[in-house]
Parts: structure tokens; C-alpha cells; sequence
RNA sequence: UCAGAUCUCCGGGCUGCCGCGCAUUAAGCGACUGAUGUCGUAGAGCGAGGAAAGUCCGGGCUUUGCCGACACACCCCAGCAGGUAAUGCCUGCCCGCCGCGAGGCGAGCCACGGCAACAGAGACGAGCCGUCCCAGUCGGGACGGGUGAAACGGGCGACAGGGUGGGGGAAGCAACCGCAAGAAGUGCCCUGUGACCUGUGUCGGGGAGGGCCUUGGUGGCGGGCAAGGAGGUGCCUGGCGACAGGCGUCCAAGAGGAAUGGCAGCCCUCGACAGAACCCGGCUUACAGGGGAUCUGGUCUC
């Protein structure tokens, strides 16, 4: 599964590439707009047939829709990992991650779906970005 | 000072940067439009709870039903009196149980049926032993004894069915209203000899279409929807109290797959349970830690 791939235990070491699609500015201000979001039950069904990138904090799922608009990107957080206000934070974290560091690293024309798991909600935020930016990226 | 009871309040704070939602601005800036304007942007403002929860009760509101009356069915409630818009909620009192006490708990109508281990002669209807009295045969009565939670006197509201009295039409904001779009097809049945009209029936009244199967859809925009209301609070008056009346004063979340977040720094007692979804009033359940008032029992000192 997932939690067995030895990508997971890079991100934990620190051994992963670290290189930031969008440096910050000196001050340390983080900047960025949330990008478009997928809404509709319909698109996310849509966006399981695509390609799965399993990984310790979170799956995520991509589909090419062949053209050049935007980016989307939905987030998933089940029941399972937890009530009301666990699922909020960790959906946020995650909406944050995404539009400060991650969004650049998403490519035109594509769906994506970040579905959380409940690590999302303690792990230290410089490696929630760091992980995520990862994976959108594809680098192993 | 310790232990406890009741009621009540709070439930991390501050600063900076970035981000989100809502409304707002003597129309600041930009774009579009013939125009009222629309969109973007920029300022200042506001932005989860005491339980927002469970969805267990009660209302408002909305629709349904052409309406009204009565009966039945179904559901709910149950000491007495009161409060409330209303309740299964709240208050007072009575009764029962628990606690030294402050206090706490109660599923408390009626009659009938049923039940009671072990022990015990006998357990819901009878009677063992002893004494005494009447009768002086059968027998009847009183007192005492042993067993037991309970023995002519009761118990059983986590035993069952029944009755009485009181209350209730149903469904719910994905209600519902408007706009736009879509779909409105086919067959059968009943119908002015009255179909149909809230679960059923009857009566009065209304009344021209009503129903079944199949097919498609589960969706868009606006309203409902938030400056609120049976609202909080202070004082006065009435009341034991719940509460009511009067005067003053204070309350600006409003999304729509769903905003209230992220990071950094400092401080403290190091942060529990937990996220508004039409709106109120209750109940119940979850909860780290802390503050206040009144009261009870003990201890110490004077």
C-alpha cells in the first residue's frame, strides 16, 4: 500500500528535493490565490478514472481534461478520519498549503482531487508544503 | 481551614503579515454598458457554540386538504395547583425513597388480574405452637412466640392486559414561492346513476375530472434567509416561586459541496468537548481547567 513506499520515508528524512517552484519573498510573506475549485459530485467522479499517487498524508488524484484552461483542484476529507471541526482543519491546511506554495506547481488543463488524511492535521507545516508540492510535481 | 450541596459565569490572550465570506463607502480607482447600473479592486467594519451536537419534545412559519360537525381508529400524556405561545418543559405543595445535613431522585390516575426466591406448618388468602376467654362436643375470639423483606395486613411505578380523563389532521426549508429551462408520451380503469374531496365512516356542504402503469429528471438563478424577537439585561411593582407588567438599556455570522483560516513572535494556569445551515423555547448527552454567590457538616483559634 501507499504507506509502504519508500517516497513517504524520503519526505520524513528531508531527503527530497526541496526546490520552490515560487520563492518566497524576503520577508517571509506567504502569497498566492486559491485556484479554482471543483464542486460538483459529477467532477470529482470524473477525476477518480485519472492517475493515483498514493502517499502517507494524503492520495492524490489527477485527469487530464485536454485543454489549456486553468488548473482545478477539490479537496476530500472521508468521515473516517474524524469529526466535523478534524475534517475542517485539515481541508484547510491543505487549502492553505495549495495557495501558498503548491498551486504553481499544478499544470493547465488538469482536475485535481487531495484527498487528507488525518497526519495532515499534526505534521509541521514547512513539510505539509514541501510533501505536497512534491507530489503534484510527480518527482519520486 | 477541610469536605460537600445548589445556582451562576468563563472556556486561551495580544501583535504583525497573507488569505476567505458578508454587507458597506460623501460613487476612491479600473473595465463594460445608450442608460438606471454590473463586475473587479482598495479602505474601514463584522464573522461559530455553551453545548452550534443528538434530533428526543414543544411552537413559529410553509404547503397540503373545498370546508364544517360528530364518531371510530391511531399516537401522546397522567398526584394536586399554577407558569408559559406551547410541551413530555418549568415552579410550589403533598406523598414515597436516599442523605447527619444543605439537598437529591420519582416512569406518583382507576379497578381487576398476576407475582414473591430462601427460610417457614402456612405467602395472598389462610393459620403451627402456647396462654386466656366464650362455648364447656364441633367451634369462635384475643394476646404472645418462631421463620422471613413481608404473616387478618400489606408490597411489587424496568409485571401484563383493560378502563377513565385530557391533548393531537398530516408533512416538512431538499417545506414553499417566483423566473428560466426541460418534460408534457402511451395504454388501461372509475366517473352528473356524483368519481373525487386529510386514516376510516356518517351528516351537511362542494364538485368535473380522478386514479394506475411506463418514460425522463434528481438540476440552474433569485426569494424564503437574518437589524434579530414569545431576545438578553438593570431597576421598580405583584407573586413563596416559575413568571407577569412598567421604565431604561444592549444585541449587525448568514454560507450555499458550504467563509471564520495559515504562518511568525511574546505571555499564561499550556488550552477539553467540539463547527452555525429557516428561526425560537426546552430536554438529553460530551467536556481540560478555572472564577463567583448562597448554604450544610466537621476541625482549629479567640
Amino acid at each position: 500500500m501507499a504507506s509502504s513506499q519508500p517516497a513517504a520515508t524520503a519526505v520524513a528524512s528531508g531527503s527530497a528535493p526541496e526546490r520552490k517552484t515560487r520563492p518566497l519573498p524576503a520577508t517571509g510573506k506567504p502569497v498566492g490565490a486559491h485556484p479554482k475549485r471543483l464542486l460538483k459530485r459529477a467532477e470529482f467522479l470524473a477525476v477518480r478514472r485519472g492517475e493515483k499517487r498514493r502517499g502517507r498524508l494524503f492520495l492524490v488524484e489527477i485527469l487530464d481534461r485536454s485543454d489549456a484552461e486553468a488548473p482545478r483542484v477539490g479537496y476530500t476529507v472521508t468521515k473516517k478520519v474524524g469529526n466535523a471541526v478534524v475534517r475542517n482543519r485539515i481541508r484547510r491546511r491543505l487549502r492553505e498549503a495549495v495557495r501558498t506554495h503548491a498551486a504553481g506547481d499544478m499544470e493547465p488543463g488538469n482536475d485535481y482531487v487531495i484527498v487528507g488524511r488525518e497526519d495532515v492535521l499534526t505534521i509541521p507545516f514547512g513539510q505539509l508544503k514541501a510533501e505536497l508540492s512534491r507530489r503534484l510535481r510527480g518527482t519520486r
